[in-house]
DNA sequence: AACAAAAATTTGTATAGACAATATAATATT
DNA sequence: AATATTATATTGTCTATACAAATTTTTGTT
């Protein structure tokens, strides 16, 4: 054990290190709590530390009554988001790609809202809410709003698609540009849910406005994603120097 | 107090509340841990477990000795990155920006840097660490790796402003492409002692490799970003449907 | 053999207590 | 008055214990 070092700090140290050199191989179940508080001579709590940690960086997932698992998953789902052309669609490597839909609804609008999408008072909006799975796993939990007259109607095949594309063939707004702010939030409730995922796990979250190609604004959404299993690739195409 | 919710996460949103309402004002102390027990009368764990979640959730901070706080910034920094133009200089509105060097030095080349960078065996490489500071707050903590031969001799100059543009300038190599994985990590205890955070703190870890003009690879960079003081901006243009 | 009930296993939540580490305040010493 | 020393307050780590909740295994009954 090393100089300053906690005690729980070790115990995820170590146990870290089995993962990695495969002792503890990936999807298999590793020892219960007890058994490695007694390997180790210390309190459940002090392992409880460990295993939480690892827990939430996605290196093992724990169910009650069964066991605590290594995460099969130590390469990350790489979804990939490239800048050069819209696109709607996530491109999942090799999976069963499919959207969700758990809702659609006519909402007043709030006043973040508003202010986001600069729509009058009073105006409905539609709220979609929607899950998308790669072979059936969920890998993102989308709420979206779309102001009633930039869309009037939408309806479930028009969500269980591409959004952007519904917004193009069936009501000729063509997104022409989006702005995307990305933060990392920790899982509640809701978001726990959807995303079949522990409370407290980091998740990015992702507020997308999307302009069409008159300058308006015609969506905002709130995106996330579970921090244990995404990966976003962006590439960035530099212009040559003109000096 | 709610249906089915555990006392701890009972005792985070009550706290919660107080922070949004600002009940608990911002860089204010907040009462300490034994008299939140004796308000909610419940032991130390349960309050602990709540505060801790707070403030991996960067809505507080703790100091050992000291006491509890609301984080003032409940406004993130906003890290803009845009994507049409090429910036090595992170934006941050109004702030001092600073970037601190650590550490140069020429190390051999590990697989992952002969994968990343693709250079021939024992061609030797130099680390570069360093820390982005604005107002004096570490934002961001990066170690690239730049091949001895694309550009020898890095020296403190070049690396306490811009690299890219010291490439360009110093090196005649112009970056024109990179590419960026993004993922959310846990600070561990070297990221957790560049950024001046806690361990166990989320952050954006972004991986870059840098191409220049006749395509060769020649950066490689980890960057971490203190996940609740973060927020990246992307701005992303769609080209016109040419159908 | 099939089903139901009980027991055992394992993780989740909560309590109580002890001591360590850090920072500040109060006191004593020179 | 300045400087140590001591005490106090507060968060950090760790132990031990108890029971709840979910899952699986075993047992009992028909």
């Amino acid at each position: 054990m090393e100089k300053n070092q906690s005690l729980h700090a070790y115990i995820k140290e170590e146990l870290l290190d089995r993962i990695k050199s495969n002792k503890y191989k990936k999807g298999e179940k590793i020892p219960p709590e007890l058994e490695l508080c007694k390997e180790f001579n210390v309190s459940r709590t002090t392992v409880r530390s460990a295993l939480n940690q690892l827990t939430l960086e996605g290196y093992l997932y724990r169910k009650q009554g069964k066991g605590t698992y290594v995460a099969d998953q130590k390469v990350k789902q790489t979804l990939s988001s490239t800048v050069k052309r819209y696109s709607d669609q996530i491109a999942i490597q090799g999976k069963k790609a499919k959207i969700e839909l758990i809702s659609i609804n006519v909402v007043p609008a709030t006043e973040i809202l508003k202010k986001s999408l600069g729509v009058k008072p009073k105006e409905p909006i539609q709220r979609i809410e929607r899950i998308r799975r790669a072979n059936g796993e969920p890998t993102q939990y989308e709420v979206s709003y779309i102001p009633w007259d930039v869309a009037p109607g939408i309806t479930q095949e028009h969500a269980e698609v591409s959004l952007y594309g519904s917004l193009k063939n069936a009501f000729d707004v063509h997104i022409a540009k989006t702005t995307e702010h990305i933060e990392i939030t920790l899982a509640d409730e809701i978001i726990s849910t959807r995303l079949e995922c522990k409370e407290g796990l980091p998740c990015f979250y992702i507020e997308t406005i999307a302009e069409d190609d008159k300058g308006d604004k015609v969506e905002f959404s709130r995106s996330y994603f579970r921090g244990d299993k995404t990966n976003f690739m962006i590439e960035r195409n530099y212009p040559p120097n003109k000096e």
